[in-house]
RNA sequence: UCCCCAGUAGCUCAGUCGGUAGAGCAGGUGACUGUUAAUCACCUUGUCCGUGGUUCGAGUCCGCGCUGGGGAGCCA
């Protein structure tokens, strides 16, 4: 038996290959078949390893040992092959192999779901389990675990300290979103007091769900290390059923203390430049792939914010922006009302022509936590717009006096006895700070050109969907 | 949750006025070829989403249900 079958270090991924290998070296690669064209007298295999989006050619002559079988084999195979690295005499690649050993190591037979045409991304996302072999697939995670990565190196370059906030939490009111229940409790019976569930003899002895976001742990961070951010996984318990949301996400929140609305709107946009600049130097096959076949100008697009100066606008001065604009929205808008998607888009496609920050919103449509301005009407709230989608980065200066706080808290309807552990923040120690959330998956869409969320993430849950 | 659209071969889809189905791709066989999602010839494949109804007769019309998609709301 070949050794080189069963030895991880005599195998070479294809990327370098294609990038690095030397003709005339001998090498093995290993990877899945994604087609076989057979010929009498030669055949070629297209060989992907998932390592970059091309993939390799074989050309195996019928010298080769057991070439007829090697001639049946399905879409989807893995195989390993040895041979060596040769200049391509036709057009579409400059290398090949030529192969001098093909091993079958996992048959592929016909009834393999993908075939070597396009598929829908409907059909794809119910093999979920398999469309990450797909070219459209693979450039898509490839992109996001490039753009996770260059996350965490933009906060490491910073300084901030990455703080892993718990996924568990007893707080109901962190977020408006609704929560998924976690507990041990037997759901067929389980304990009452005075006719409502006991969530006191429960795990916890309290009633806990899955967070809806890290920011108020965050907080408490940002108030010893100064500069933090959270990336994790995110819950949401909403009945939505759209291109934009899953039940289970990732989101990013970067906290800073001694920061204002101005320095969160610095970082933000520093930010998104950084990782739009980062695809287009790091993911450059993947990122003309989807130029070509998924959205035609996308580089552009993003070049575009990469360049471009980010605009900055009132809440007060966008509204009556709107209520002049000869747009015929579907929503009505006056001062006090949330900025429906037509608005955002509005605004930054066709007023400014490129990512906007809207600061300063009503206190009544924003979170408890945001810090009320001087105007006393007005909270320090900032969105920043995109073209094509509207909002992406939501953020605040949080609310750092404890008596206006807990009075927010009070007229929000929120106990404030519940959170005591975070008005402490407040009571020793408290600076003024401020942090955004990004939603990964809608990062990636953003990116990539990529239309429903549901195919940025490996394996979506959405309402009535948690297979795989 | 609300509004719209769709469900026909393994996949993508066509199916006229209501008369029990067809193409391309995939698969099989053969030919041919330094091929590029190869090409050419021939062949195979159906619970027409389910259910009830109208009708002599339903893929087609109607009701209900299921599933998927798009839009809205909520939001990241």
């Amino acid at each position: 038996m070949e050794i080189w079958k069963h030895m991880k270090s005599g195998r070479m991924k294809i990327k370098e290959v294609l990038a690095a290998g030397k003709v005339g070296s001998e090498l093995v690669v290993k990877g899945w078949v994604r087609s076989v064209r057979v010929g009498k007298n030669v055949t070629f295999i297209a060989l992907n390893d998932g390592s970059c989006l091309a993939s390799l050619q074989v050309v195996l002559d019928p010298a080769v040992p057991g070439y007829r079988e090697i001639c049946g084999l399905g879409t989807g195979s893995a195989v390993a092959v040895r041979g060596s690295l040769a200049e391509s005499p036709a057009a579409g690649q400059k290398r090949e192999l030529r192969g001098v050993e093909l091993i079958v190591v996992g048959v592929g037979d016909e009834s393999y779901p993908l075939q070597k045409k396009r598929h829908s991304f409907e059909y794809l996302r119910s093999i979920a389990h398999l469309r990450a072999r797909t070219n459209t697939f693979g450039a898509v995670f490839r992109v996001r675990s490039s753009l996770a990565q260059a996350i965490h190196r933009f906060f490491a370059e910073r300084g901030f300290l990455y703080v892993h906030t718990p996924i568990i939490t007893a707080n109901d009111c962190e977020g408006g979103g609704e929560m998924f229940r976690v507990t041990t409790l037997d759901m067929a019976g389980p304990p009452l007091a005075s006719g409502k569930v006991d969530y006191s003899a429960d795990f916890f002895g309290k009633a806990t769900g899955l967070t809806v976001s890290g920011q108020l742990e965050g907080e408490l961070f940002a108030q010893a290390f100064s500069d933090i951010y959270t990336f994790g996984p995110t819950f949401r318990a909403e009945n939505s059923n759209t291109a934009r949301h899953v039940a289970e996400f990732w989101m990013i929140e970067p906290e800073m203390a001694f920061a204002d609305l101005m320095a969160d709107a610095a970082l933000a946009e520093e930010f998104f430049r950084y990782l739009c600049r980062h695809v287009l130097d790091n993911c450059c096959e993947d990122m003309d792939f989807f130029n070509d076949h998924l959205e035609k100008g996308l580089l552009e697009r993003l070049e575009g914010v990469v360049d471009a100066s980010f605009g900055m606008m009132e809440y007060d001065n966008a509204v009556d922006i709107l209520k002049k604009a000869k747009a015929p929205f579907r929503y009505p808008v006056e001062w006090g009302c949330d900025l429906q998607t037509e608005h955002e888009r509005y605004l930054t496609e066709q007023v400014v022509g490129g990512p906007l920050f809207i600061l300063n919103y009503p206190k009544e449509i924003k979170a408890f936590y945001m810090r009320l301005n001087d105007d006393g009407r007005t909270v320090a709230a900032m969105d920043m717009l995109v073209p094509k989608v509207g909002e992406i980065i939501g953020g605040s200066q949080r609310e750092e006096r404890l008596d206006l706080l807990e009075r927010r808290m009070v007229e929000t309807g929120i106990d404030p006895s519940n959170l005591g552990w975070y008005l402490d923040s407040r009571r020793w120690g408290s600076s003024p700070h401020a942090g955004f959330g990004l939603g990964f998956e809608r990062l990636v869409m953003y990116l990539t050109g990529m239309e429903n969320i549901r195919d940025v993430i490996p394996f979506p849950r959405t309402p009535g969907h948690a297979d795989f």
